[in-house]
DNA sequence: TTCAAATAGTTTGACATGCAAAGTATTTTT
DNA sequence: AAAAATACTTTGCATGTCAAACTATTTGAA
């Protein structure tokens, strides 16, 4: 179980760094980019659900999509059936930073299975599934 | 490729507020228990040489390991052969810290296989392996 | 050998990340 | 209609991080 152990720690440090040097390249932070693409997967949410979604709490958020519309990533638009909420959605810049970062995530999935079969690839796919039903 | 790439995300993230939560509860930042993590697996390191397995810029790490040192986490010590380096190392409380987060790492991992059969898990482990190296 | 260049750490200034707690505006509940 | 709950913002504080300037020490080259 040991060795498994350090292989999952192995592979969280790499993708950590990976995502660390791919993002800063975007000009946005690691946490700026995890929620523009928590924000392009919904289309779009209330602030205290980016909150929920991201762990953080809503005065975190609060600064963040301060900064998010700053860069011209994101912006506030008010929520037509409740007045106290506000919706944080895409602009068209966020949008192109969203699928720019997925495609190198895609990218990314690929260079890791380059050396594995297509049977191999798949039972990857099947035990990440069973693994990840756990936490 | 899509769907692998989204199991990958989801494992990454869920173990990201995994070593989150787990790591508060110690009374560390993720930060600095990455950091004690480096240092206990090395035993003893310089400054420089901590800055660069954890990426991070000298400057960052002189802050890092003073804030170690005042929590008595770690220690620093002069290097014998060179006055210009400084060694780090855990003190009792720092290998106390190192080693109850190891347990909660081999305790993550049982609990990551726990529906999966012997030979799965193998099979996780040669799969995991395999992919690291593509890193 | 001696002096310039390289190296190891520290310091400083600027900004991002985050929390907790207090404050404001708007529902919802009683 | 008043009290309680909810959504967001603000503020104060600590950490994290970088770049760049600074100090001390070692190394390399003339």
């Amino acid at each position: 179980m040991d060795k498994l152990t350090h292989l999952i720690i192995e592979f969280y440090d790499k993708i950590s760094s990976w995502e660390h040097s791919v993002v800063r390249e975007s000009g946005l932070t690691p946490s700026q980019m995890h929620a523009v693409e928590i924000i392009g997967h919904a289309g779009q949410l209330r602030m205290k659900e980016l909150a929920e979604q991201m762990g953080l709490t809503t005065g975190t958020i609060t600064l963040m999509v301060d900064r998010l519309e700053k860069i011209g990533a994101a912006a506030r638009k008010p929520h037509e059936k409740d007045r106290r909420s506000l919706l944080v959605v895409l602009t068209q810049k966020g949008q192109e930073l969203f699928e720019e970062h997925h495609q190198l995530h895609e990218k990314l999935t690929t260079d890791l299975c380059a050396d594995l079969t297509d049977s191999e690839t798949e039972l990857f796919e099947t035990l990440l599934g069973k693994v990840n039903i756990q936490l």
